[in-house]
DNA sequence: GTGAAAGCGCTAACAG
DNA sequence: CTGTTAGCGCTTTCAC
């Protein structure tokens, strides 16, 4: 009925619990033959390691906590998953956190985790979160610490991002090479610096084109369907020559598609458009809708590579080095995709 | 640098650790006023409980195992989501594993799970899962079990699941009230039972309303885009009559829909279009789709009550009782989202 | 190559 | 109300 011990193993075989215990975890110091005799008869008692056990004595626990704003947003869940995999592979397992875009929820989760003594955590920060002391307290004690996607510099933490301005710069030629004019950018709030990243990429890219950079091109917006229709709608009042719309996320280019189709507007011969993100909807929408792809799995496994590597250092104990060192940081190539909202006839 | 821990607080205080502990998990028997004390010290030496020792010894993780096909599908990230937030008010924290739906995985999962001595299991099958065993084996553990959406009911442990049929039921009447007359169902694999149900709703739901049931007006396929796209034209040409298709899953909906448009017919005004699952793209598709949503937060939000049940049930030493009783199965209600392209003009 | 002994940090009887 | 004691199941020196 209770759970199998060692203990029970090493009394079935007159051994003692240290001999079972090298043996399980493949001691060099134990003959083949007695690990073989001690694997069956773990297997036949149906002995499975509690891990607690073994984790508060060798001080590793061999999970990992991962802290994120939520599992409902796709582009954290294929975070996640991509972290999991090759976590998996390495032995490590996940221990998850959602703040729910709560800083209040985030400090409460890093505490959990640092109780559950996880080896490493990995985080990407909550919208609303100001204060950053708990993810100082992780460094304090000592637990890598990776951040992903949203993160802060003065944390100086190894982090993987995707390379923003690239990404819209690359999305803006894309548009220059299909043969686009006359090419509009709606952004977002400026003061989050991935979209002022992204309006840079925009605006650098057509300089480098020789295209005017025009301030009736730009429209700013709220990240929404509704900014999107609003922003084409201003955009197209201004300036009819328009022949292009580079959205800086893909809801509001769904919502800049929307007016235009309302207003008989064909895409992608008389405008095209672009957005950001690759959500789970730009392909099923008409057209389909170009966009640019942030790597959701290869920034897990990337992340979990700086955690590795994290851990490494430390258990060399780099410490005092690594606090010289500039934190890596990793910045992942975007992705065009090209769909039918940017297929301009020649 | 190394931790604090409770030894450390009672020789600063010059008490003892057991006094500690009970203070810091507000036992009764001991004093508001060394509570108080304690509780100072403890913020002042920036103590945080192991929980590993505490799970170790107490036998209790407050740690819930779940176990999914993959965070990366937005069904299961949106049901997690769910367990989560409950979960969290309730004291448990979340270890997440994914089979990324391979049964190998799935068995990995559960041996971690049980390692880490989770107080329970909440868990949705892989596809490609055909051996339970390692789920008899959690039974046999006596951990609580719990499943959702992808259920076997051999495995007798509580459940969650949404009304397929009703769904389907819902979905044609809704169709029906619209107006539509002639509506024919695309379906899916039949051996899977959920999809059959879905049939079965449909067929029902004609009857019901004494419209007839007839075999052309029934397509099967295999999910995808292009099942849709080739079902809604074999019906068509098999029928010209036909003015509404509910299809067995929004993807499924989808290529009907791309079908539709590129044939010039006109939706909801010429054939109307109902999905299911509420996926993630529906309102963003023209017209909008219509669906019937699964209600992933409260499925997630039920698990977990059936795990407390199960807990509950475990330590009142309620086994045998249990395994004569039917386990409790939670059937949700669907609930029918009402977009454009069902909105036919009267 | 194997075993004895100690202890990770905590909780829970029990005694006082 | 507080303190002593024992031990959860494992790993890890160290001695043999």
């Amino acid at each position: 009925m209770a759970r199998t011990t060692i203990h029970d193993i090493a009394k079935e075989l007159n051994t003692s619990p240290s001999t079972v215990s090298k043996a399980l975890n493949d001691h060099p110091s134990i003959s083949a033959a007695t690990k073989e005799l001690i694997r069956t008869a773990a297997q036949n008692l149906n002995y499975r390691q509690n891990r607690l056990a073994s984790s508060l004595r060798s001080g590793r626990t061999n999970i990992i906590g991962i802290l994120i704003p939520s599992t409902d947003i796709g582009f954290f869940g294929a975070v996640v998953h991509g972290i999991e995999k090759i976590a998996r592979s390495n032995g490590y397992n996940i221990l998850l956190f959602q703040s729910s875009e709560t800083g209040e929820y985030e400090v409460e989760g890093v505490e959990t985790l640092l109780q559950t003594s996880v080896d490493g955590i990995i985080a990407s920060i909550a919208k609303d979160t100001s204060n950053l002391d708990h993810f100082y307290d992780v460094k304090r004690r000592k637990v890598p610490l990776v951040m992903f996607d949203r993160v802060k510099d003065e944390l100086t933490s190894p982090s993987v991002v995707v390379d923003d301005y690239k990404g819209a710069f690359m999305a803006t030629e894309h548009l220059i090479q299909k043969g686009y004019k006359r090419i509009a950018h709606i952004s977002g709030p400026q003061h989050i610096k991935i979209f002022n990243d992204r309006l840079l990429g925009y605006v650098d890219a057509l300089k480098k084109n020789n295209l005017p950079v025009d301030d009736d091109l730009i429209q700013y917006g709220r990240n929404s369907i509704e900014s999107g229709k609003l922003g084409a709608e201003r955009l197209l009042s201004r300036d009819k020559n328009i022949d292009a719309i580079f959205a800086v996320v893909d809801i509001t280019a769904l919502g800049a598609l929307q007016y235009l189709k309302q207003q008989g507007i064909k895409m992608p011969e008389q405008v095209g458009v672009l957005g950001f993100g690759n959500e789970s909807f730009t392909p099923y929408v008409t057209p389909t809708l170009s966009t640019i792809d942030q790597q959701p799995a290869r920034m897990g496994e990337e992340a979990f590579t700086l955690f590795l590597e994290a851990l490494g250092k430390k258990s060399n104990g780099v410490d005092t080095l690594e606090m010289l060192e500039e934190p890596k940081k990793i910045i992942l190539e975007p992705v065009l995709i090209e769909r039918e909202s940017t297929q301009r006839p020649k």
